[in-house]
DNA sequence: CATAATATGTCAACATGGCTGACGTAAATG
DNA sequence: CATTTACGTCAGCCATGTTGACATATTATG
């Protein structure tokens, strides 16, 4: 189970079952551990700040708004829009309630007055980083455990495990705030 | 970046933003580049199921079970309440579904007659594994991009990310059900 | 300049999948 | 026999996603 060559099968559509020469070419044997790891560890993950937001009245729809506005100051509503990939609908409950609360303040854009750059408040940012660092400890935690290069290690598989397509964009947008997030230290 | 030296922070809880020394005692730097990657590769991850399971009518939840009741065939109704951390009441609802599209049946337990004991009709594997399938061909492909040795390392990863209460239960969980799956084969 | 396109907000209605609380029934257990 | 256990169910609420339609301000364009 441990070290199957899978590397000659992975072209191979899933859907058969068993190995009858001429029927469906032989889909790769599922890699369960993997699955349910991935099942339980974003599980705890996303479940160390559902607490803190709980006690707020908010959700993890709040924590995803806030985390992206924190991490990109002046983004545009459009663009959190794309990242998060859900509709304006959905999102202007969510951001209203940010914005009402005061985590969350808009701007008219400066040469497009159409738009309301996000930005986040004090207040948004000390939330921001609250929730930011619960899950900094569990990765730091497990990066302690692993010993050098765990993080490294980490970072190539999740980044492998993205859609091709939207890889370089999320690296993009990753570097990116690195940059505009990174500076007020 | 890359290579800060974390390891000798990860006790300090993370609550301030400043360095002032009485204060609170310096929050790790938040390692935004996992958190944020952990958010994307897992959209991704359970985003090719989804385009499946929309076409049925069925949604997360009913993967969900669905996974759970292949791998552990004959578990109890309160073993996946626990696995799944849900309601009996919203467990209920997708596997009611479930059953009654024939993707899962219940038996009498044979010691204690009031158990249902759960299995997945041949149906419901086809499904199960269809979308093991597609998460399996993006797991294997994201190895065979990064060489050798990468399965250890997510796998190593992934369960150190658990808590670390419920991560000797999570691998009895996936080795009893390697036991219970594999000998089909 | 008039018109079209864009950025955003909003109202209404609906679906999914969580939740609580209450209650029922069959079977095991003391 | 009384109680506990395993499970099911009804009723209703909440969070967060959806579609569709429409309004408003601003920019872009013929």
């Amino acid at each position: 189970m441990a070290d199957v060559n899978v590397s000659a099968k992975i072209a191979a559509p899933a859907s058969g079952l068993t190995e009858r020469p001429g029927a469906a070419p032989a889909p790769a044997e599922p890699v369960w551990d993997i699955i349910e790891l991935l099942f339980f560890a974003y599980r705890d993950f996303v479940g160390d700040p559902d607490e803190v937001l709980s006690k707020l009245a908010f959700g993890r729809a709040h924590h995803r708004v806030l985390h992206f506005v924190n991490r990109n100051p002046g983004m545009k509503v459009a663009d959190l829009l794309e990242i998060l990939n859900i509709t304006k609908q959905s999102l202007g409950r969510v951001l209203k309630q940010l914005v009402d609360q005061g985590f969350v303040v808009q701007k008219e854009g400066a040469q497009d007055r159409r738009q309301r750059l996000l930005y986040v408040t004090p207040k948004g940012e000390t939330l921001a980083l609250k929730l930011a660092g619960l899950q900094t400890q569990r990765i730091n935690r497990a990066f302690a455990e692993l010993g050098p290069g765990a993080h490294e290690a980490a970072r190539r598989f999740l980044t492998a495990m993205i859609d091709a397509d939207n890889r370089e964009g999320v690296l993009r947008l990753i570097t990116r705030a690195e940059r505009a997030t990174k500076p007020r230290s």
